[in-house]
DNA sequence: TTGGATTTTGAGTATACACTCTATTTTGAG
DNA sequence: CTCAAAATAGAGTGTATACTCAAAATCCAA
């Protein structure tokens, strides 16, 4: 069992290496060579650490559902306004983990056991949501607090791939726009 | 050069089967077998007609970039309420077409020529919003109209990107609720 | 009906992929 | 220092991929 560090510093580095490529270059493009070649690594010292490529790939993924969510725990009192900010700020603050959530989240979504956690956090997120938009506005029913909260992640999830498209694009001035004022003026 | 029936045919068919595949499985899971296979055809018949895999897949694609936008020539006089309808019935009229763009957006959008030609594509999109936005809204500056346009492009395609998850998500009344009413009530 | 053009077949090629295996080297506790 | 355990290298396996090619089958205008 007792592990040597070097075998430890390798994993560290195949970790580092899988999320960089599955941000930089997605799923498809994260093969095994690629990330052996970045980690500086041969296939048998990956296996000698990992059971399978999806292995490596699942930890950077759970990690980086978990970054997205400061507070996975569920009943912490969250306002509408905290949560946008949070997600804000794990896009512009670790914005190569967002890249491998948003990456995954599109390509993964629909198919496999990665589809089915994803929908899982997503329905997650979006009780979560609606929790906070009740909180603030009771006059409203719990379906429609939902409708909001939907409405409210597919615009920051919109957002967010347009980030990925061109990473110029000012998303977190786009992000509080959109929360704070309507889309339309009547 | 005079084709015959049979070829045009088997032409019509393997464009069919790479759109329901690109809709159902993603552009991974459109393989030259799977397209082949569903087509009833054999790999020489397909090089017979097209040069390349992509070929056909790019075929598939650009129609479908052309079928979310209805006036392709610019200079139409569309409301946003015409432009976004124009969206919801597109999801909800072909969406199987739907579902080949919105996953191409996805997959394809950071790589290669598909990506490029995505680009393109969103750029014309924002800039065709932004016009009927400020046209509604004259005391709007440049810069704040193609901001709402990206906002609401953002949540047109977060509500879509819901609907490719659950086929169940009800896209067209969330895509409508969205537009009309703020998203937070001060 | 004929015969050249078109279409179809199906085995075959080259390449990339995830993964295995054995021999060798490195580690670090006693 | 010793030596068993852990880590590594690197060639090798099997499978799936896109694509080719020569021969056979089919089409259709004259």
């Amino acid at each position: 069992m007792a592990r040597y560090q070097a075998g430890i510093r390798t994993e560290a580095r195949i970790i580092d290496a899988t999320r960089e490529l599955l941000g930089e270059v997605g799923l498809d493009g994260t093969t095994l060579k690629a990330i052996c070649d970045r980690a500086g690594v041969r296939a048998g010292s990956f296996y000698n650490l990992f059971a399978t490529k999806e292995d490596a790939v699942l930890r950077v993924v759970k990690d980086a559902i978990r970054a997205v969510d400061p507070h996975p725990t569920g009943d912490a009192p969250d306002s509408l306004h905290e949560l946008v900010e949070a997600y804000i700020s794990f896009v512009t603050g670790q914005p190569d983990v967002a890249r491998v959530y948003l990456k995954i989240a599109i390509s993964g979504a629909t198919n496999g056991s990665l589809g089915d956690s994803m929908k899982r956090h997503h329905h997650r997120r979006v009780t979560r949501f609606a929790a906070a938009i009740a909180r603030e506005n009771s006059a409203l029913s719990d379906g429609e607090s939902e409708a909001r909260a939907e409405i409210v992640l597919a615009t920051l999830s919109g957002l967010a791939f347009m980030w990925l498209l061109d990473p110029a694009f000012d998303f977190a001035h786009r992000a509080r726009l959109a929360v704070e004022a309507p889309l339309v003026t009547h």
